[in-house]
DNA sequence: CGCTTACTTGACATTCTTCAACCGCAGTGG
DNA sequence: CCACTGCGGTTGAAGAATGTCAAGTAAGCG
């Protein structure tokens, strides 16, 4: 255990992405910071939290990739959305609740609970860490209602391109991006998971990505070759990201 | 234009669905009623709120069924939600935004909008409000996730079967059930529109949900003949539309 | 009556899944 | 150091699920 303080940079993450959808003053800023709890760091596929227990307060993502997800009776799972750094995995902080679905972390990651009762003080004495928080749900929940989107309307092809267009753009906001190439440490059946698509076809689904010379992928990383083809074969606009939501 | 008092019983729709998410005494309940603007009455297939403009705060669902819905740059268009009787059609009361995604009626519909400031003021004066809305909001999210997770992992006749429990258990809570009945003005292309399925293919899927005897049929009127048959195809478990929410 | 819209049907094409096998690599234990 | 193992990725072949096209029917409505 290590308190908030010595992870150093990464706890600024969630900082960075909050101030995206409105003014923190440094007052604010540093407010949330102490409300911070004690830093977990985790193997990859532990559960960060667990469907159906109650809630201690809000998660944040520091570092690595979690998802959220849902068990079906007949085994399958389905992945309803990539946590990424600076991602908050519970939003139910103004009302004491259940989790509704398990988190799980698919690298090495670190996360931080924010308690609720520390946060829901902060939250009274400052009126635009709600709005904040607020702001920063409904951007994952844009993001969510996007995959319903792919899932009901876009083919294998589109949906993958459309996937990885999300994922550039959302680990560029938090600086995780090396020019068109990023890090991602999910295998083809989460991604599947993900997509609806059985391992195969995510598989033959990214050669033909390669094939088209849209990306590379290597060791884990994926290099956008052609990011302007990529989104447009994936009818992607990155409106819905909320990239403008600053204020 | 009528005023809200003119709407008669239909306007406690509202204070139904939300006295499920938390006590709201009969002062709250009061204070809601009096922020209601002012009631339309809109024929099938009206613009209830476009994409795009600002919201004038949320939107109140009477009578009538309405979708949320994308369009995407070929065409097609993706439900992404039913909005039923006593829904909000947008949430975003506390801070002002932008209308992300449209809403139309699907039958025709009454609905009314609650002003921004109005509803801020009383949620500042009563807190409760606020937390109620707040689950009320969850509660719809989760019927989203659950699409996703169909339109990802079940297959057409299971998610068919789905979103039949679904609807029934919806309409069941504000009384709009018949017995195993109930009147769901739709077509089929809506139907596919929200499931990612062709028309075709949900008249089909419609027809083996017939054949074996699970639902029947007539004059926009779905019967359920055998729920819990129903319910064990679609994987269906009603947990997640938060029937118990009510604490 | 003629039009339109929704529903239905059949034939066929496409997309995606399933099954089974194989490869390469990293870790592990002898 | 090497065989063994397991996981993730890849491939091919076959089949199931779903989409598309085209036509026809039925009901509602001006």
């Amino acid at each position: 255990m290590q308190t908030a303080e010595s992870v150093g940079v990464t706890g600024e993450t969630l900082l960075l992405r909050l101030s995206r959808f409105g003014p923190l003053g440094p007052e604010e800023r540093e407010v949330l910071r102490q409300c911070f709890g004690a830093v977990r760091h985790e193997p990859p596929h532990s559960e960060l939290l667990v469907a159906g227990r109650p809630s201690a307060g809000p998660t944040v993502i520091l570092s690595g990739i979690a998802c959220r997800f849902t068990l079906l009776r007949n085994g399958k799972r389905q992945i309803t959305s990539y946590l990424l750094p600076g991602d908050i995995c519970e939003f139910r902080f103004l009302t004491n609740s259940i989790i509704e679905q398990g988190v799980r972390s698919l690298s090495a990651a670190t996360c931080v609970t924010i308690p609720q009762v520390r946060l829901t003080d902060a939250c009274e004495r400052y009126p635009n860490l709600v709005k904040a928080l607020l702001q920063a749900a409904a951007a994952q929940e844009a993001v969510t209602r996007e995959w319903l989107i792919s899932l009901g309307q876009r083919s294998a092809v589109e949906r993958m391109a459309h996937l990885l267009c999300e994922l550039y753009c959302r680990l560029k906001i938090v600086g995780l991006v090396n020019g068109m190439s990023f890090h991602l440490p999910l295998t083809q059946s989460e991604l599947g998971e993900s997509m609806g698509l059985s391992t195969v076809h995510v598989n033959r689904t990214l050669q033909e990505l390669r094939r088209n010379g849209l990306i590379e992928t290597r060791d884990k990383t994926v290099h956008i070759i052609d990011f302007a083809a990529l989104s447009g074969r994936a009818m992607f606009d990155p409106a819905y990201l909320g990239t403008h939501a600053v204020q």
